[in-house]
DNA sequence: TGTGTTATTATGTCTGCACATAAAAGCATG
DNA sequence: CATGCTTTTATGTGCAGACATAATAACACA
């Protein structure tokens, strides 16, 4: 019996996980709380409280105060995803990293994109289309509209080298942003650019990004047909 | 300064993301030891490093033992996304579920099913074809696969009104699965299901569920054209 | 019977302390 | 000068005990 204690939060975790699986606890079902738990382990209730909460967090308990712990009724809930870091993902794949720049101007935004950063009367924004390479072959387009009233700097930038992306990280403060993943037909433009076929199925992914309540940028990512974002939980 | 003390990990949390904001610690940098933040916040080690922790989780530190804890250099990084499931996310959105069983049978898989759930002499598998429906339209078509040599008990389930989703759920122990998150061209089938143009840009997610080394089930989830996965971060 | 108040209870969090562990930096040795 | 051992240090985790908070359950009263 000694070799089997259970006195490390993840070893906690461990056997929650193992209830579950083996269906010990079923969804749905309420589960002994922390402080028995803790006196079952022989450990502290901080460490129950530790493993508990991570099961929580990963979805497969739902936790109420008073209520108590139960096994999560839809087990495949939240997942951790990384979103793509354009050149680390290219790099990681094993490829060459390349970046391209293919228009930079200021001028007028269309109207959904002054929508989608809640630009009310309308001004003029800096304009980036620039493409990703991996190994040579276009990976992605970016299409980026970038408030200069928020980030002037930028407009003295060069985007010639380096990507928008990565300057933006480096050269505002730290935002919130939304993201939106969906399948669009690849306009003839981007097409062109990804030397695909126009109309043709393309992940996009289009984020836009907040100072407080100010957008500094809407993105659109267009990635070249057959893309997969990958993930697992 | 009495109402400005900082000793909840909440608190402290809050002023170290002001703090990465307002770029008093740039990307990049080191940020004082956890021992001297609890000095200056007045609350103790464990508090600063519940915060740290949290922070690193979201990706806006990187914390190394040792080494110490700097702020992320590509702060945008995770995201915890939440993966649909389908009966919730169309009653958030205020429509009336529906479900409607499309097609029921024990059949050969086609080779790239059977490649994907790393079975390897052929053997028949259960196919599940289904629509979800959001007040009446079609919101997303389920092609789906169950290998009943690991769930036995699926052959004897009436998937008429209860979603194959829902009932594995219900039925299999918990298990890890592969996502992929890609854009395709609808095949006419699932277009006509979906009541949409064939080789209209789709949303797909592809789902394989594993029950350790044995693939459970199988599933591609095709959105009606106009999806969008929304996350935040 | 319905409603508002109170008690109970499970989780949430803080504190202060201790020891574990990984990794960098310094030191010694060949 | 390279290599390997030792020290130092920052994070990781553990414990016991306390109080906070939210939400259910029980109760009393109109």
């Amino acid at each position: 019996m000694a070799g089997s204690e259970i006195n490390n939060w993840r070893a906690v975790e461990g056997e929650v996980r193992r209830r579950i699986h083996s269906r010990i606890w079923k969804p749905g079902e309420l589960i002994p709380n922390e402080a028995d738990l803790a006196i079952e382990f022989g450990c502290a209730r901080a460490t129950v409280n530790r493993a508990l909460r991570a099961l929580a967090q990963s979805g497969l308990l739902d936790r109420r105060r008073k209520a108590g712990t139960r096994v999560a009724l839809h087990p495949v809930g939240k997942a951790v995803l990384d979103i793509p870091v354009i050149r680390q993902e290219i790099e990681e794949g094993g490829f060459r990293y390349g970046y391209r720049l293919l228009h930079r101007a200021t001028e007028q935004a269309p109207e959904g994109k002054l929508n989608r950063m809640r630009i009310s009367p309308p001004r003029p924004l800096l304009h980036v289309v620039a493409v990703h390479l991996a190994d040579q072959t276009p990976y992605v387009a970016e299409d980026r509209w970038i408030d200069p009233t928020v980030v002037p700097t930028a407009l003295s930038a060069p985007f010639a080298t380096i990507s928008a992306n990565e300057w933006l990280l480096q050269h505002t403060p730290y935002t919130r942003s939304d993201i939106d993943f969906t399948a669009v037909a690849l306009p003839s433009e981007m097409a062109q650019i990804l030397g695909a076929e126009p109309q043709a199925a393309a992940f996009l992914i289009a984020r836009t990004t907040w100072d407080s309540e100010r957008a500094v940028t809407a993105v659109d990512l267009y990635y070249a047909p057959g893309y997969r974002m990958k993930t697992r939980l």
